[in-house]
DNA sequence: CGTTCGATGCACT
DNA sequence: GTGCATCGAACGT
């Protein structure tokens, strides 16, 4: 079942929390790739200093005050496509950064455009588990790009589905990768789960 | 282990 | 001109 608009037009560390374990697709021309979400972030209001729409409305952050339920994808240092999800009641400017997926179809697809990489030449493949771990290998793992901006989620190419995957461990914890706003913990991961991006955060068990 | 640093494009001031 | 919601390699301890 793909994710209705509804799904998305609530409060944002509600959908992050819910989007751990939903499937993310992407029907492209090369073929279908598909995977778990098993990490993500949310960046909250123009209070939230590290949310894009701290300085205000701008052209680039435009998706965040626009309608729940669409991507917003950015190009970050130059090389790395971002994802998000905007959620909220329209005007109200948050997302949820797509962070780390588990790879379930299309590793074939995925493996190829990672290699792609000019820093990937002459190397040897990208295991499974890090084929879309962290946020700018899994745009490139799936074929997200700046073109996929603004898109709804609700149709093609670009879909997320409950597909009743169950993840009981969820871990909060500080965003990665930030210079500001860190106090918040509005990073959710499956607990030690492989696909995940940076050092692994800590929880009970291992 | 840890930290530093280059690649690379564009919105923003 | 500056500074990134990164990645991965190259160093230092």
């Amino acid at each position: 079942m793909i994710l209705p608009v509804d799904f998305y037009r609530r409060p944002t560390l509600d959908v992050a929390r819910d989007l751990i374990g939903k499937v993310l697709v992407y029907q492209s021309k090369s073929g279908t790739t598909a995977g778990a979400i098993v990490e993500v972030e949310a960046y909250i209001g123009e209070d939230d200093p590290a949310c894009h729409a701290a300085p205000g409305p701008t052209v680039r952050n435009a998706p965040l005050y626009g309608p729940p339920g669409r991507a917003y994808v950015y190009l970050n240092y130059g090389l790395h496509d971002m994802m998000n999800c905007v959620t909220e009641p329209e005007g109200q400017p948050a997302a949820v950064l797509i962070r780390a997926l588990e790879p379930l179809e299309g590793l074939e697809l995925m493996r190829r455009r990672r290699a792609k990489a000019k820093w990937r030449k002459g190397k040897p493949p990208v295991p499974d588990h890090e084929l879309c771990r962290g946020p700018g290998n899994l745009c490139r793992a799936m074929g997200i790009t700046l073109e996929d901006n603004k898109r709804p989620l609700q149709r093609g190419p670009l879909t997320i589905h409950d597909r009743g995957i169950a993840h009981p461990e969820i871990i909060w914890s500080q965003r990665i990768g930030i210079r500001v706003g860190t106090e918040h913990h509005w990073r959710a991961t499956v607990a030690g789960h492989k696909c995940v991006s940076g050092k692994a955060p800590k929880h009970l068990g291992t």
